[in-house]
RNA sequence: UCCUCGGUAGCUCAGCUGGUAGAGCAGGUGGCUGUUAACCACCUUGUCGGGGGUUCGAAUCCCUCCCGAGGAGCCA
């Protein structure tokens, strides 16, 4: 493909003395009379490339005095040894070709630095920032390390609806989708609205997960595994909730609760050694100027995760002497507060909390034999809290429909679901990634905001 | 949704117990043959988040709304 060569290919086998063109946005422009230096960057890498440019350039007065932060350039020029310290290498330019201008007293990104709460509010710009381009290539990195790690051990990636009409969790706010004409809503008898006239016929929403999509091809095809955006309608106001976010869901049959752990754990620890591996540099520039521990905790993420059930973790949060604001008591669903107890005090380091109880998770988890517990699993991150949730399914159809029953999640939409395990059915386990709270855990960024390029949130979308 | 802290120049912030606004950086102009967040000199910039109130007088005190950050709940 004729694409111009990219500038970290070029610094990290540097052809010295042959001719070559690149092409970038400039990050910062010093000149003298006769001599300017322009920072060249294209995104591929944190280093730009220093191009030489001096007055014997026929456009030097015209045109590249005048250059300024952001301009966009194609250079022509010898690779060469830099003679001053700072770069191994500069490119002196033979010609410059102006592709865009970009006027400084408008351009709202300097070379100084900014704050992260600043770039939020230019989504469209601050892409261009050392910060956000590191953001994305680790993200990158993480997408394409997600679809290897399942590829190669032979999950087919299943693409799942992203409207929908049942939703899954029986929990959490959903978006509608509708066509409706909301300033002349038709109305039921009963005076609701009538989704009988909307564009589906009936009811339709985001999806909050593709994980019951997943089961019914995990029984079709074999492993599967969605990574899509999931959308969550609720007012959480937080530095780790977004409206839109991706998420990694894949599907086992033939699997348990064992099984489904180790698929995760060494998920999790391929993703960390792959970024660790192609985005060495990024991994440097986050430990030293967003998170000082951050090498430290990735490296925990390569030893062996710690296990513990439920009960036990109740039990050891009641035996510390540390005082919760909220009170440990088995049935209550794990605090924040105690999450990060367990993985900051307890294990320092990621821990698997196991067998919750039932009460407080959805229908479709595996009972236990014990009654009272389900064979569910989630991954406690240090300093992230929650990053995976997965369970085994309730595969046997007579216990299905009694959860059913007692959370009041309604047969005939889920009638799908029970075919499931009408024919053929078998024991299979699945959990979901949350793909920022990756992102976040690889970046040591403490807001969920700054690792996706356009977030949603409640209150407002900024581009 | 709740709690806490914030909102002053393009950015980051100072402005004490009320006396009507400042710094650094950015930007502009000029200078400089090798610079590295370049340097030197000079210059520009404000509905002090919006609205209302107290006062002779409010960036400063009070009320209210909006927005942002941190935390909680819920979750991934």
């Amino acid at each position: 493909m004729p694409l111009p060569q990219r500038i970290n290919e070029i610094l990290s086998s540097p052809a010295i003395g042959t001719h070559i063109q690149v092409t970038g946005w400039l990050r910062s422009c010093r000149n003298s009379k006769e001599i300017s230096f322009l920072d060249l960057n294209d995104g591929s890498g944190l280093t730009g490339l220093q191009v030489v440019a001096d007055k014997t350039l026929p456009n030097y007065e015209s045109e590249i005095q005048n250059l300024s932060t952001a301009c966009a350039i194609t250079v022509h020029g010898l690779l060469q040894e830099s003679p001053a310290k700072g770069q191994a290498v500069e490119l002196l330019a033979t010609t410059i070709e102006i592709v865009g201008w970009s006027n400084p007293a408008l351009y709202p990104l300097q070379k100084k630095r900014h704050s992260l709460e600043f770039l939020r509010t230019l989504p469209h710009l601050r892409g261009r920032t050392n910060s956000l381009s590191a953001m994305m290539r680790i993200r990158n990195c993480l997408s394409f390390a997600v679809h290897r790690f399942f590829q190669h051990h032979a999950f087919q990636q299943l693409h799942t609806p992203i409207i929908t009409t049942s939703d899954c969790e029986g929990a959490g706010e959903m978006f509608t989708v509708t066509s409706l004409d909301l300033d002349n809503l038709p109305k039921t008898a009963e005076g609701q609205v009538s989704f009988a006239e909307d564009f589906f016929s009936q009811h339709a929403s985001l999806t909050v997960s593709g994980q019951l999509e997943a089961e019914a091809y995990a029984l079709a095809v074999g492993p599967v595994y969605t990574f899509g955006p999931t959308f969550r309608a609720e007012n959480s106001h937080t530095s780790r909730h977004l409206a839109e976010f991706w998420m990694v869901e894949p599907e086992i049959p033939f699997c348990d609760l064992t099984l489904d752990m180790e698929i995760a754990e060494e998920m999790m620890q391929f993703l960390v050694a792959a970024v660790i591996e192609e985005c060495p540099d990024d991994i440097d520039f986050f430990s030293r100027f967003v998170d000082k521990k951050l090498a430290m905790r990735l490296e925990v993420m390569a030893r062996p995760f710690h296990h513990i059930t439920y009960s036990d973790a109740i039990n050891q949060l009641q035996q510390t002497t540390t005082k919760f604001n909220y009170p440990i008591n088995w049935g209550v669903d794990l605090q924040s507060e105690h999450e990060k107890f367990l993985t900051d005090e307890i294990f320092k380091g990621p821990v698997i909390v196991t067998d919750y109880p039932k009460n407080i998770k959805p229908f479709y988890m595996r009972c236990n034999d014990d009654g009272k517990t389900v064979a569910a699993m989630d991954i406690l991150a240090p300093s992230i809290g929650e990053i995976i949730g997965g369970s085994q399914r309730e595969e046997r159809l007579t216990p299905l429909e009694q959860r059913m029953a007692e959370c009041h999640v309604s047969r005939q939409e889920y009638d799908w679901y029970l075919d499931l395990r009408r024919f053929g059915s078998v024991p299979h386990a699945g959990f979901g990634l949350g793909f920022e709270r990756m992102v976040l855990l690889m970046t040591g960024l403490g807001n969920i905001r700054d690792v996706i390029p356009f977030p949603r949130t409640p209150g407002g979308v900024a581009r």
